[in-house]
DNA sequence: ATTTATGCAAACTATTTGCATTGCC
DNA sequence: GGCAATGCAAATAGTTTGCATAAAT
């Protein structure tokens, strides 16, 4: 049976309040500075298992560290080139994630249970910085 | 200026004789059969630089280890969540690439230079195996 | 001759695991 | 009281780096 611990309860306030794709590092960043006493293999154990829990998400882009989010539905992502930023892109903005599923399946003979999608490029604000 | 060694040509015979995105341990293994003198070390600053050189092309995948590709041009990738294996996708059977990057340059004002998508589910393959 | 490439060992980074102790339920 | 969770240290996995030697141009 899984236990309410405060660790994992100020873990999860944490995540919630820096409230956008952060690493496990960001997050034990976070704790540390209200809460010195929690170790960082909390920090990795809790993550993991909120998201099994589906309190949180995990989230795995394509040659990054592992990121948490407090964001539960499927949905895309961008990232900056310039500043790493993560930012969410809905995926319906885009595309049509079911139609993109099915070509697959019938095209390749796949069985796809769902895709995953990561745009690179560089966000408003560099492409400000960069343009002065 | 570049060196054409032995080694470097030997990985790259090796790629070739995979042909379908081998890890770097993959390709070093194939190379090591054959030539056990070849350290791992070389078969990772080859494969790198080959792909600097553009010989090759550097896959990462999400929460995957490097892998490396014969295939230059720019595809999607379905992975099997059984077996493992990673096959391609021709974008073009599947979306309308240039019009998905579109989309997200106007609805979210990002510059946009590419995109990458990973399928995941279950190849004809293990389908097939897990039927019977 | 010069200077890149190789191979070894060691460093490094992100993450996981073993284990004794703590503390929810 | 029992068993999950914590914290420490150590292990692991993949990859990179420092350095002396070898070899391609």
């Amino acid at each position: 049976m899984k236990r309410n611990t405060v660790q994992r309860q100020i873990i999860l306030e944490a995540i919630r309040k820096l409230n956008s794709h952060p690493t496990v590092d960001e997050v034990y960043e976070e704790v540390h500075k209200l809460h010195p006493s929690i170790s960082k293999v909390t920090v990795y154990r809790d993550l993991y298992q909120l998201a099994d829990n589906h309190d949180i998400q995990r989230v795995i882009l394509p040659g990054e560290l592992a990121r948490y989010d407090t964001r539960l539905d499927h949905h895309y992502h961008f990232k900056c080139k310039v500043c790493g930023a993560i930012f969410d892109i809905n995926a319906d903005d885009v595309a049509d994630e079911a139609a993109m599923d099915k070509k697959v399946e019938q095209k390749y003979g796949f069985k796809v249970d769902k895709h995953d999608v990561t745009f690179l490029g560089i966000c408003p604000d560099c492409q400000k910085k960069l343009s002065t």
